[in-house]
DNA sequence: CGGCAGTTTGATGCCCGTCAATAGTGGTGG
DNA sequence: CCACCACTATTGACGGGCATCAAACTGCCG
């Protein structure tokens, strides 16, 4: 079989986007190939409250949406993964919300939001995807604040982490399996809302309990899964079910 | 003009939610007038992961959106107020992300989400208004993310009155105004994630400095817009246009 | 080797949670 | 009308978790 231009290590993009519909998904092609880019690790490609122009879909290294304060400070609102569909629209729908930069480096497919609107309102079955990757969203977040709001220091990153390997890692949230994070602490802080350092003394503490290791710039074994479920305070399969988009 | 039968105090339904086109807007009225119901403060509607039955759609009084955690703290991820529509659904699209109940009276249309997005598919026009309201939750989620994160007492209430008068009131944020917001110190609390004690300690503070005043059950009236405005670190038109969704 | 970005650890202080007690406020029944 | 109740608001005292400042330590790349 050949590689399509668009495909990356014999891995197609169809792996990742299926619409349910040749026609849909001939098209969907078509748009990846012609928008498709490479951006380089820190490169901001859009900034919250100036003309939104392109919906993002990574298909290599991670994505943030975030928003900066007054002090200089940034809350990362979501990460973007390979597969995800993230469009930065707000209500009035032509200016964002939030500022988007690559985490790593990165190859994804910038869709100018008009074409996108113009192909979800052909093709029909792509909206199935839209409406799961939407509803999807939606279920991180409110997750994200319950522990924003009032939980501890442990439980955000414990939780974090389960999110991230959860949507990281198609073989899903088991114990003792390397996952790569290409996160920073100070990264990693700015997702849970603390500074780096106490994600360092809290992280360090969770790898001297032996609930997991990790090394350099986050990777991550997990040891005991249960612990760290229970720090998360989550159950895998249900917080699987709430956050990751299904396939059918 | 005779009042239609879901109409309220000679404020018809069509005031809240217009999808541009008469067969649209007639499906609709019927969908409503079918599905209308009243509930008491504090009833619960939906809990979090059970099956997503409905589609939220309140004319008279406003609802929350919230997560409660292990020990029993509750978590408001959002309130979804008159002319809003709400869909509690997660990723695997059967299952709420999270519980939804009364905040104070309300009268509402609780739509069966099949029905719901039968309508949708039938009725092209209305995806707009759809795509509009989810993007304007977007917005709400991702400013108070910002704030949840790494802001003071002070900045996230400010934030969490300028937020709720803005959409409370269709005059918009205007000093000297007096809001109504149907909330305790203790929700409010819940809200920003702070709790009651430091909500008074806060609020009682902008009070004695003459930004706003209060009294009772929220009845909010602001003074001195400005010095709110950079409490809360936003530009009041800025974020009308983030999260309020433009009716064209 | 030096330089840089990230990690690690210690010391200090403040913001906000918790506990506790008092004072309103509205609703209900006598 | 008043007594009583539940609920909310208000204020004080105290302690802990996390931010901040600062200083080594590590690994990587030129």
């Amino acid at each position: 079989m050949e590689h399509a231009p668009w495909s990356k290590n014999g891995h197609p993009v169809a792996a990742y986007w299926n619409m349910g519909c040749p026609n849909a998904n001939a098209a969907f092609a078509e748009l990846i190939r012609v928008s498709r880019r490479d951006m380089r690790a820190r490169c901001v490609m859009q900034l919250a409250s100036e003309r939104a122009r392109h919906v993002f879909l990574p298909f290599a290294g991670w994505l943030v949406a975030a928003k900066v304060d007054p002090d200089g400070a940034r809350q990362i609102v979501d990460f973007v993964l390979p597969g995800d569909v993230f469009d930065p629209a707000t209500a009035s729908t032509a200016i964002a919300a939030v500022d988007v930069a690559a985490v790593d480096n990165v190859q994804l497919a910038m869709i100018p939001r008009k074409a996108w609107h113009g192909y979800l309102e052909t093709h029909h079955a792509a909206w199935a995807l839209s409406v799961r990757q939407t509803a999807a969203g939606y279920g991180r977040m409110a997750e994200r604040m319950l522990r924003l709001g009032k939980s501890s220091a442990e439980t955000r990153i414990a939780y974090a982490i389960c999110e991230l390997c959860l949507r990281a890692d198609p073989f899903g949230l088991v114990a003792d399996r390397a996952f790569h994070l290409p996160l920073t602490q100070q990264v990693l802080g700015e997702y849970v809302g603390l500074s780096s350092v106490h994600v360092n003394r809290t992280i360090r503490a969770m790898a001297r309990a032996g609930v997991l290791d990790y090394h350099g710039q986050l990777e991550v074994i997990i040891h005991d899964l249960a612990a760290l479920a229970a720090m998360a305070q989550i159950d895998p399969a249900e917080l699987r079910a709430a956050i990751i988009p299904s396939p059918g």
